[in-house]
DNA sequence: GTTGAGCGTT
């Protein structure tokens, strides 16, 4: 937001300090030394700084449509993630084994209802997984599912399945 | 390549 509107303020900074230079040169006459040339392009610089400030907060109500537009644009989410057509409902299921993938324990989710996506949690470094994970699930079965898979037998584990925390539609 | 209570990611 604005480190892309930087550049254009110091370029703009620049351009207007040599406009600045020689308008105090024509201004101040022959007489005067470049620090006084030097002040009034200073001068002409804080200004282009002021109208970038209020510039930038009138843009910042005046981009508010524009910029939902453009969001508009810009959401076209791709992924499997897209919530908007469906009614889902997060589940958070623990005390998996770490040799599960996410596509073995969708698989077995959706033997009990319908499975949106499985996210299991890794470690931001190893990237090994930590046993636990989310599993986005139809929210008109999810409290069937629950019922049906937590403490259920998976992969030699007893695994733990509840609503998940926060994140909820 | 190991471990075992846990509520995360863009």
């Amino acid at each position: 937001m604005v480190s892309v509107k930087t550049p254009l303020l110091f370029v703009a900074s620049v351009i207007l300090a040599v406009i600045g230079f020689f308008v105090a040169s024509l201004i101040l006459g022959e007489g005067s030394t470049s620090i006084e040339k030097s002040m009034f392009a200073v001068g002409v610089i804080l200004n282009a700084v002021l109208i970038f400030i209020l510039s930038s907060i009138t843009k910042t109500t005046a981009s508010a449509a524009s910029t939902s537009v453009t969001s508009s644009a810009i959401s076209n989410d791709d992924d499997h993630d897209d919530e908007s057509d469906e009614d889902v409902s997060t589940l958070y299921v623990g005390n998996l084994p770490y040799r599960a993938n996410e596509q073995i324990v969708k698989e077995h989710f959706e033997t009990f209802g319908y499975v949106r996506s499985v996210r299991l949690m890794k470690d931001k470094r190893t990237g090994k997984r930590k046993g636990f994970g989310f599993v986005e699930v139809s929210a008109q079965q999810a409290d069937s599912m629950i019922d049906k898979l937590n403490d259920s037998e998976f992969q030699e584990r007893t695994i733990k399945v509840r609503p998940a925390k926060d994140k909820v539609a």
